[in-house]
This record gives structure tokens, C-alpha cells and sequence, in this order.
RNA sequence: GCGAAAGUGGCGGAAUUGGCAGACGCGCUGGACUUAGGAUCCAGUGGCCCAAAGCCGUGCGGGUUCGAGUCCCGCCUUUCGCACCA
């Protein structure tokens, strides 16, 4: 007998399975198809254990499919291009090319190491230019419909990344990946016109069965779809109007001012010949080089233009007023103000002392306020009733649509739905992303480069400075082009494409990976698509997600694909945390972890007490745990069985060193477990008949844990799937420990080995390898469970009477009414009363209470 | 501020439809084997109590029910998301 040693088996099944490519699968073969995705990383160069519990749980589940025979395809891909390798090259003189791919076979190593199957044959890695020719393609695809174009606007600008953003790589008014506050800039860029698609992408949420919801409403609240109506409000003294959104159009009588965004293109005139307008200027100036951040912070602030515009159901004229809370970039960037009804408007009225109004719609009662704001039920002292007119006595819903109807009679503006959502930023004025395929000419304008000339390539020679600017701008080759039209001296577009492009489509392009002639074969995407489960984390709730979601549905309507939505079933897993230590005499920072010394259950760097932080991993934390030198001493499987046993996949989890030895000893009783088996002589039927030392009851177990793993397995409860895997280790152990040595045992111990197999594959495949030796045919599928042999035969009856034990029986099981009631053996009279289909009863005597307990 | 989710031992966490609260594991305590134990195995481990019996226990306060971690009402706390979107 050889004890438990993973680092003598997990190597070599590993080249096993890789040199029999064992996951490798012909998308046009017949069968069950499935498609399994993980969201593909970007190779910044070690994966740690909280990398590691994403892959392993995709891994176990596509290890589950295959063992129930489904053609399951589990391919992975790097999504290669991006700052940090563009950074690596400033800071440590390495072309981002070879940072990239020396990470890619660290990385894939590592993949290796877990026991992770994947099918390398469709690997794919967006910085190949046979990859991103399929961008580019795309993109002109994108061009030809109007669905890209280049236009100015106030955009998003990193001063650390020295490049624009998206709105949603905008968090908090921080940039999304290194912090620094974001400014605003006026530049022309490349956008996509992801607002044309912002009604299908919200309707398509409500589909998405299987996604979970805090997802769906994130990009719900990001679409930010809103019904109401346009109306315009005319100004008597400049003969124009000021065209307004509103939700509530019945609240109109209110509308007591107007507030119009400082950056509306009408303010220049309506100040035109105000007494004080270098005043005014200065303020608008001074609100326009706010970042969003501080425009925020600096409260509700207005100025009076002097000048009124009419408001068109009271026929009043009404103050317009600047103010910093008003928009540009939603709706029209005006409003009418309604302070009896709006918090918002309530709070600028209160504030600059402007007329409040009440809208009476029902009777002369007053209205409804369920929906309204705050700023109603304060009830300030000058707010004043107001006739409602044509919508007096109508409840909310029909008030709006009355007043709609008015408005498009009187053609002063019409019904509208509106949405939050802008158009996707997609220019980078970095090097290492895909270039944008454009050129501009003096005589031709944009010249989309020719479809035969695709792949534009990201030239290699380019020096990394680090200073502003992209560095392809300086590469002359690669600027001063002929055009394409007129074969002029043009120049080629610098920027290159933001990375979310890349990732918004590859799941299509892994059915076909090597294809030079086409993005992707239409007729096998329609087979596989769309990916049945597919993983990630949450942070990619609205970016990444919300992008596939818009270029699928692209890809759908220039006819490419079947599909709608790219991913039928999402799960989102949860971070692994880790303690990290801070130094409260050094300013709180972070100490490496060999520096730590352990006192007394608490931290010391010398003779100071450091602060535990539980935290993400972070190299800059000193909290990463690498998987390496865990495996080295547990073994994959170890990691593989503790990582899903810590918490509930979804949830945040805290890594424990400690905890890691639980998975190992489990581990090891099974190893042990199995030699046992093997060398042991086991009997026909040598069933003792009573605790643990009957087969009978091992095998009912087995039949219980077949069902509880399975059905956990469909639900993603890993941890206590694993956790019904020992469980039913712990009572073979006790059938052994108790003599018994019916041959069913070997079945039993086989039945927990192809169960454990998806979450520890190489001690499953080792162990069936020494059972083949002996001349035992074991199946790797996956087993089902006999639900008649799921029961026990007997249950033992406990009755307690007002919580004392009355008497104790053994009856078969279900247990019959009959045998419940004699057990009872009393006097009183007794009413039973059945709870459910549940086998515990409860039986009630007037004044007493009769537990009927089955165990 | 608005919205959502969650509060269970020393810790991570179990508990279909209301039905033995604390499965499984960590840690801890004791023991075995050891030159040794930070390896392994065995036993114990919610609290009160020397122990038994018993009592108390799922954030707090009420309620429904024979029976509530689970359902209802009102609070408190934490986490996450949104935050001038008209």
C-alpha cells in the first residue's frame, strides 16, 4: 500500500490527457451539443488561486457534461491586446508582443497544471492579425451601415492611461482601471452606435431567463429606457422655443420655470443682452470645466437669464433659468420645472425662492403623490393649488396620455421614449490594440480601407517612450499611405480599438478559429450558438456583456447568424479573498508577507502590531497566494476540491491555508480507501444486517448521494455536493471499519469515484487505473441513482409527549397511520395531524403536545 | 437618498414545500502512534451546568401556527448596485 501522492499521478495524467487530446472536439460531428464558456482572460502573467476557483468550476462542470455524454465544447482564448502590456514596454523595455505571449504559455502552463481540459485546437488570441482582421471587418461591416461613424463630442480622458473611455470604463468619475479622476475632453473619435440597438438590448433582458437578476437590472439602470413626451416651450422675445423632455407631462400646470443645461446651444442668445453677461459667462465657464465629479459635489446651482418662455397649458410666461443640475447629454438639456412634484426641482425653487404649484387632477382632491417625490409631501407654505383643466379628475396614466395627445394636436412636440445609454467610444490612442482600418485623404475624405487589403497590421518597430501620444503616430510606414480612391498621399487612422471590441464577438469566432476567408462559418455558429453556460466575474455586468449583447445582435441583422443573445445561461463567481497586513507606523503600508511574523495569534513587523485587512488579491497587497507551491505539496486535485468546498460559488470567499488540509485529508481516506478495497478479499454477500456494518445501508447512501450530487451539480452548489462526497466517504468508512466486506462495496467506492472525478480527476483516474490492473471494468459515465433504493426499509419511531420521551418503535418505511398511533401507546384521546408529505408528525392532544419523531 | 441581497457556533457554511437547527469541513480539547509532530488515526466539541436531568439558543421587537432559521408586520446592522437621467 503506497500512501496519497499527488505530485507522482497529476503530472502524468495531465500529458495524458493533453497528448490524447482528450477535449478536442469536430464541430460538425452528430451529437448532444454543448457549449461551455469561460470568459477569456487577458494574460497579465500569474494566475493566482482566485483565478484558479473561476477555471476549476468551469472545468468541473464541463467534466459533469462529458461524463452524461453531451458534445461539449469547452474552448479558451487570450484576449491579448491592452494597457498592461503596453506598460511593461515603457517601464521594462519589452515589446508588449512578447510580454504578451511569454504570459499566454505561463498561463496555459498553469491551465495545465489545474487538470483543466480545454480544446487548444480552437485557441485563439485577439493580438494575432489573424484574429483581429476579423475586427477590422467588422468595423467596416459597422461603417457601411451607419453603425460607426466619427464625430465630436465632450468624451472621457485619462490623464494616467493618456487616452479617451468609454462611459462605462467610467466608475465614479474615476477611471475604471488605475483611479485617476477622469476630465472631460471635446475630440473628435470613433464611436459606435450602440443607442440604435438600446430598446432591443433592454426588451431582450427580460428573455435572459437564466441570467442572474442583479445583472440584468445593472444593464437595465445602464440603459436607463424612459417614456415620456417632448414638448416645446416658446420664448416670445427671442421667437424661438426650448424643446423639453418630460416623464410626467400631467404635472405641466406646475411647471412654474424652466432650467436649461449652462452648456444648451441656446444660452448664447438667450443672454445675449443681459446687463450682466460676463458675469453670467464666467459662471457657465466655471460649471463647464467641472468634471462631473465636482459639478456634483458642488450642489444645485442656477442662474436667471431674464429671460420668460410660455408655458403652454397655463399660457404663463415662466422664468428660464441656467442651472448646473440640468444635462446636456440627456434628453434635450432642458426641462420644465415642476417643484410641487419633482425633488429636484423642489430643492432649486426652495433654494432661489421661485412659485410652487400644485397639480389638482382628481376633483379638486388632491393628486395621487405615490409616485411623486418628497418635495409634495413637505407641503412647503408657498406652494398654491392649481387648476389641472383638461386632465382634471383623471388618474396618472391617463392624465399623460391626454396631455400627449393635446401636445401632438397642438404639434408642439410628441410622445418619446429616451435613454441614458451612449453611443460606445471605441478609439484608443494606443499602440497595442487593433488599429482602426480608416484612412484620410485631403480630396476623399474617410476612405474606409478595402476589404482585400485587411488585415491593417500593427507594425512592431515602434519605439515605447511613454511620453503622450501614440506611439504609431511616429511610425511613418505605417501613417503615409496612398488612397485607396484616388491614390493620393492620404494618412492612416492612429487609434486603435478599444479591447471590449475584440471580446464582443469571439465566442462565434472559436466554431471556425482558423477560417481566412470568413469572421466565422455561419452554418456552425447557428449550430452552437449561443453558448449554453458561460462564467465569469461580475465586473464585466455591463461592459463586456452589454457589448456582446449589442455586436451579437449586429452580427444577427447583417445576417451572419440565427442568434439574438450570445449566452443563454450566465454565472457570475465570487472573489477569493485574502488577509493582507498594513503598517500602522509606516503609513499604513502594505508588508510583504515574509516580513509578517505570527505572536499570539497576531501580526508583528518587529515591535509593531500590523492591521489584518481582508482584501482581493493584489501583488501590491502582498496577499496573492500562487498556486504552485500548493499543488506541489497537496496536488491540483487538493486545490480543486478546496476551492469549491470554501463557500458557495457565487459568493466572495476567504482564503484559508488551514482549510486547504480538510480537502487533503478527504483525498487521502479516499486514496486509502481504494488500496484498502483493492487488496482486501470482499464476499458475496456478507451483509451483517445491522449498523454500520450493513451493505444495505452503504448502498442506500450511495443511491442518496447520486441524487443530491447531481441535482447540486445542475444548481451550481458545488460546495455541498462536495460535501454529500464525504459523507458518503465517511459511511463506507464506517461499512469497512465495521468488518463488512461485501463485494457491493467495490460498487459503492466506485459509484463516490465517478462522482468525485469531475472535482478530482487525476486521483479518479489513478484509482480506476489500478482497478483496471486487477481486472475490474470500470465506466467513466456518470452514474443515476435507483430512487427505490433512496429510502431506508425501516425508520425508527420516537414519541415524545410535552417534549418527554414516550416510547420508541422500528416499523417499516413509509410508516403507516396505524402503526403511528399504537406507538403512542396513551390513554388521552388523540387527534393526529399530518404535516405534508413529510414522514415527521405531530400529534395533538388537547393540552399536550405528541411528537411523533421519525428517524 | 433610492433599489436589491443578506444577518445561523470560535470560523467557512448546511437545513426541497414551515417539521430533530448547526450537515460537511476548519479550528479547538483529549487520547493513540511516535525521538519528534506543524504527519496520521480515534473520540469530543452551540451556550448554561462537575455531570445527568433540564433550560436557553438562527440580528432585535411583535404576530400567524400544534410547530417558525424558514411565513407576515415593524426596527437595527452589513454588503452590493444606482445616484441630479427630468
Amino acid at each position: 500500500m503506497s500512501p496519497y501522492r499527488p505530485s507522482e499521478i497529476e503530472p502524468k495524467w495531465q500529458q495524458k490527457w493533453s497528448d490524447a487530446r482528450v477535449a478536442e472536439i469536430d464541430v460538425a460531428a452528430p451529437g448532444d451539443k454543448l457549449y461551455m464558456l469561460n470568459m477569456f482572460p487577458y494574460p497579465s502573467g500569474d494566475l493566482h488561486v482566485g483565478h484558479g476557483r473561476n477555471y476549476i468550476l468551469g472545468d468541473a462542470l464541463y467534466r459533469y457534461f462529458r461524463m452524461q455524454g453531451r458534445a461539449a465544447l469547452n474552448p479558451m482564448g487570450w484576449d491579448a491586446f491592452g494597457l498592461p502590456a503596453e506598460n511593461a514596454a515603457i517601464k521594462r523595455g519589452i515589446h508588449p508582443r512578447q510580454w504578451t505571449m511569454s504570459n499566454i504559455v505561463r498561463e496555459k502552463k498553469q491551465f495545465q497544471r489545474w487538470g483543466i481540459l480545454y480544446d487548444w485546437s480552437k485557441e485563439i488570441a485577439s493580438c494575432h492579425p489573424g484574429y483581429y482582421k476579423w475586427n477590422q471587418w467588422l468595423f467596416l461591416k459597422l461603417y457601411e451601415r451607419g453603425l460607426a461613424y466619427r464625430g465630436t463630442a465632450p468624451v472621457n480622458w485619462c490623464p494616467e492611461d493618456k487616452t479617451v473611455l468609454a462611459n462605462e470604463q467610467v466608475v465614479d468619475g474615476k477611471c475604471e482601471r488605475c483611479g485617476a479622476v477622469v476630465e472631460q475632453k471635446e475630440l473628435a473619435q470613433w464611436f459606435l452606435k450602440i443607442t440604435d440597438y438600446a430598446d432591443r438590448l433592454d426588451a431582450g433582458l427580460d428573455k435572459l431567463e437564466n441570467w442572474p437578476d442583479k445583472v440584468k437590472t445593472m444593464q437595465r439602470n445602464w440603459i436607463g429606457r424612459s417614456v415620456g413626451c417632448d414638448i416645446e416651450f416658446e420664448v416670445p422675445t427671442l421667437g424661438r422655443s426650448i424643446r423639453v423632455f418630460t416623464t410626467r407631462p400631467d404635472t405641466i400646470y406646475g411647471a412654474t420655470f424652466m432650467v436649461v443645461a449652462p452648456e444648451h446651444p441656446i444660452v448664447a442668445d438667450l443672454i445675449a443682452d443681459h446687463p450682466d453677461r460676463a458675469g453670467l459667462e464666467a459662471w457657465i465657464n466655471g460649471v463647464r470645466n467641472q468634471s462631473s465629479l465636482e459639478r456634483q459635489e458642488a450642489g444645485k446651482e442656477g442662474r436667471f437669464t431674464g429671460k420668460h418662455a410660455r408655458n403652454p397649458f397655463t399660457n404663463e410666461l415662466i422664468p428660464i433659468w441656467l442651472g448646473n443640475f440640468v444635462l446636456m447629454q440627456y434628453g434635450t438639456g432642458a426641462i420644465m420645472a415642476v417643484p410641487a412634484h419633482d425633488q429636484r426641482d423642489f430643492e432649486f425653487a426652495r433654494q432661489y425662492g421661485l412659485p410652487m404649484r400644485i397639480v389638482i387632477t382628481k376633483g379638486g382632491e388632491l393628486p395621487d403623490v405615490s409616485a411623486m417625490t418628497e418635495a409634495y409631501t413637505v407641503k412647503d407654505e408657498s406652494a398654491v393649488a392649481v387648476d389641472s383643466d383638461i386632465i382634471t379628475g383623471l388618474a396618472a396614466p391617463k392624465a399623460i396620455d391626454r396631455i400627449c395627445g393635446e401636445v401632438e394636436k397642438r404639434r408642439i412636440g410628441k410622445r418619446m421614449i429616451r435613454y441614458r445609454l451612449r453611443d460606445w467610444l471605441i478609439s484608443r490612442q494606443r499602440y497595442w490594440g487593433t488599429p482602426i482600418p480608416m484612412i484620410y485623404c485631403d480630396r476623399c475624405g474617410l476612405v474606409p480601407v478595402p476589404e482585400k487589403d485587411l488585415p491593417v497590421e500593427l507594425p512592431l518597430d515602434v519605439p515605447f517612450t511613454g511620453r503622450e501620444g501614440n506611439p504609431l503616430a511616429k511610425h511613418d510606414a505605417f501613417v503615409n499611405v496612398k488612397c485607396p480612391q484616388c491614390r493620393g498621399a492620404a494618412r492612416r487612422e492612429t487609434d486603435t480599438m478599444d479591447t471590449f471590441v475584440d471580446s464582443s464577438w469571439y465566442y462565434a469566432r472559436f466554431i471556425s478559429p482558423r477560417d481566412d476567408t470568413k469572421i466565422f462559418d455561419t452554418k456552425m455558429v447557428n449550430r452552437w450558438l449561443p453558448v449554453d453556460q458561460y462564467i465569469g466575474g461580475i465586473e464585466h455586468a455591463i461592459l463586456h456583456l452589454l457589448y456582446a449583447r449589442f455586436i451579437c445582435r449586429v452580427l444577427h441583422d447583417l445576417g451572419l447568424t440565427e442568434v439574438e443573445e450570445p449566452f443563454t445561461r450566465l454565472f457570475n463567481q465570487g472573489m477569493i479573498t485574502k488577509e493582507g497586513y498594513r503598517d500602522p507606523s509606516q503609513n499604513n503600508s502594505w508588508v510583504p508577507l515574509n516580513e509578517v511574523e505570527m505572536r499570539g495569534g497576531k501580526a508583528f513587523r518587529g515591535p509593531t502590531e500590523l492591521v489584518p485587512e481582508v482584501g482581493k488579491m493584489s501583488k501590491s497587497r502582498f496577499n496573492v497566494v500562487p498556486p504552485d507551491e500548493l499543488i506541489e505539496r497537496y496536488g491540483a486535485d487538493t486545490e480543486r476540491v478546496y476551492t469549491l468546498f470554501i463557500a458557495p460559488p457565487e459568493k466572495e470567499a476567504a482564503w484559508s491555508d488551514e482549510g486547504v488540509v480538510g480537502a487533503y485529508r478527504f483525498l487521502g481516506r479516499v486514496w486509502n480507501m481504494g488500496e484498502q478495497i483493492l487488496s482486501s478479499v470482499l464476499g458475496p454477500r456478507s451483509s451483517d444486517g445491522n449498523g454500520a456494518g450493513d451493505i444495505e445501508r452503504v448502498i442506500r447512501k450511495m443511491h442518496r448521494t447520486i441524487d443530491a450530487v447531481t441535482r447540486r451539480f445542475d444548481r451550481f452548489e458545488f460546495n455541498t455536493a462536495i460535501s454529500a462526497l464525504m459523507e458518503l466517504s465517511n459511511t463506507i468508512g464506517e461499512y469497512m471499519a465495521a468488518g463488512g466486506r461485501d463485494a457491493r462495496l467495490r460498487d459503492a467506492f466506485t459509484v463516490l469515484l465517478q462522482l468525485l472525478h469531475p472535482f478530482a480527476p487525476h486521483l479518479t483516474e489513478e484509482m480506476w487505473a489500478m482497478f483496471a490492473k486487477k481486472g475490474f471494468i470500470l465506466t467513466s459515465a456518470w452514474p443515476i441513482a435507483d430512487e427505490s433504493l433512496m429510502q431506508e426499509d425501516f425508520v425508527t419511531i420516537v414519541v415524545q409527549v410535552n417534549g418527554k420521551l414516550r416510547g420508541q418503535i422500528e416499523v417499516p418505511n413509509p410508516p403507516e397511520e396505524g402503526v403511528v398511533m399504537a406507538a403512542v401507546q396513551s390513554n388521552e384521546k388523540i387527534q393526529t395531524w399530518v404535516a405534508g408529505k413529510k414522514v415527521v408528525k405531530t400529534i395533538y392532544v388537547p393540552g399536550k403536545l405528541v411528537n411523533v419523531v421519525v428517524r
